[in-house]
DNA sequence: TATACTAACTAACAGTCGTTAGCAAAGATA
DNA sequence: TATCTTTGCTAACGACTGTTAGTTAGTATA
């Protein structure tokens, strides 16, 4: 699926991604984009198609790692709450993997025309009920004290996405403690007995 | 500080925030605008400055709301879990007021221009400090389990903004009913012995 | 009745947008 | 050496951007 890039289309993409994550995709023109490398605005054009294409590569590559690592949960025959801290674990790798990409897919998805608009929001759905499902497991188990699993769901999707917001490569908790400590906060809260 | 509105211009203000939530700041022209309203764009300036100024009236409104909130929890004197759970409540009575102008804050603020950006800034980070103190007294008087009170209070803010994505005003349920099990989702998760 | 204000209009400005055409230099391949 | 491909360039396209100037009809005030 993913095609190896020449080193000048990484640049383009890297840099294309951490400029609609700080300006946003619509405020991000191809000029600026060219200046940030150093060439001029039509030369982007002899390595891709139109400025969507960018869009389009860093909403799918993160859709794709997403539904990579929920296979890998999936696979194997786990408790809910062993299950669920594995789907934390496997989200928080792939949010702080690349935190710029994480920003452009959580917000700057609306800019994607059709089809693609509709293909990207039904992936999103079905990943948010794949998280569903672990929770509704647990609670069908009596393992989760859940009310509302809907609630429960969204809350635990916004705290894991913010992520990108704070994490630094190069700050002092390591991805794999965030997700520890993610849930832990959020099971110590949904078990029964503790 | 905030003044009575025409009819016309309170029409604008709203429309503006529907079309900033809902297309992005940037992707948003004034002729769109305009044209949602049914004048041509150029009538807009009989009752706004810029552009920008629709984009000012929004953040900063919602920042006023969330520090009226703030002042009202510390006025009174509580304990950290009952000024957590006060503090959850009125949160999600300012999003679930206006879910639009909520997405517009969270989401559009950056497009916002100097001395009004950094002004916008420090506001956010004394909102989040607010809301860091009480978590840090609950942990000072042994009520709360916190290991990382800064990612305890980011998790913590991205469900309660996440809010503006899902609520709906004539859904089931209501915004005490939300708050409540926020904080019952949080709070159980929190306290050393329950 | 004369005056001033309000809120709309048309026309246009200078600048920016994504993108294309056509061309040139360099390197790889035959 | 001759040809093809890659990657850049300049120039320009038509559309769109926020905003201003100047005007007009209607309404409120003196």
């Amino acid at each position: 699926m993913a095609e190896i890039l020449s080193e000048r289309k990484t640049q383009i993409a890297e840099k294309a991604t951490l400029l609609f994550k700080e300006r946003g995709y619509a405020a991000t023109s191809m000029r600026d984009l060219a200046a940030a490398i150093g060439i001029e605005a039509a030369s982007l054009y002899s390595h891709l198609r139109s400025k969507e294409e960018l869009l389009q590569r860093i909403c799918f590559g993160m859709a794709e790692a997403f539904f990579t690592a929920r296979d890998q949960v999936n696979s194997l025959q786990l408790s809910a709450p062993i299950k669920l801290r594995l789907a934390i674990e496997k989200h928080v790798e792939v949010v702080t993997n690349d935190v710029n990409a994480s920003a452009v897919f959580l917000h700057e998805w609306r800019h994607l025309s059709e089809p693609e608009l509709s293909i990207f929001k039904s992936m999103r759905r079905e990943y948010e009920e794949y998280l569903m499902a672990i929770l509704q497991e647990g609670k069908a188990t009596g393992q989760f004290n859940i009310p509302n699993e809907k609630l429960t769901v969204l809350t635990l999707l916004s705290s894991l996405n913010w992520l990108y917001d704070w994490y630094r490569p190069d700050g002092s908790l390591q991805p794999h403690e965030i997700a520890k400590q993610l849930a832990d906060q959020v099971i110590n809260g949904l078990i029964t007995n503790k």
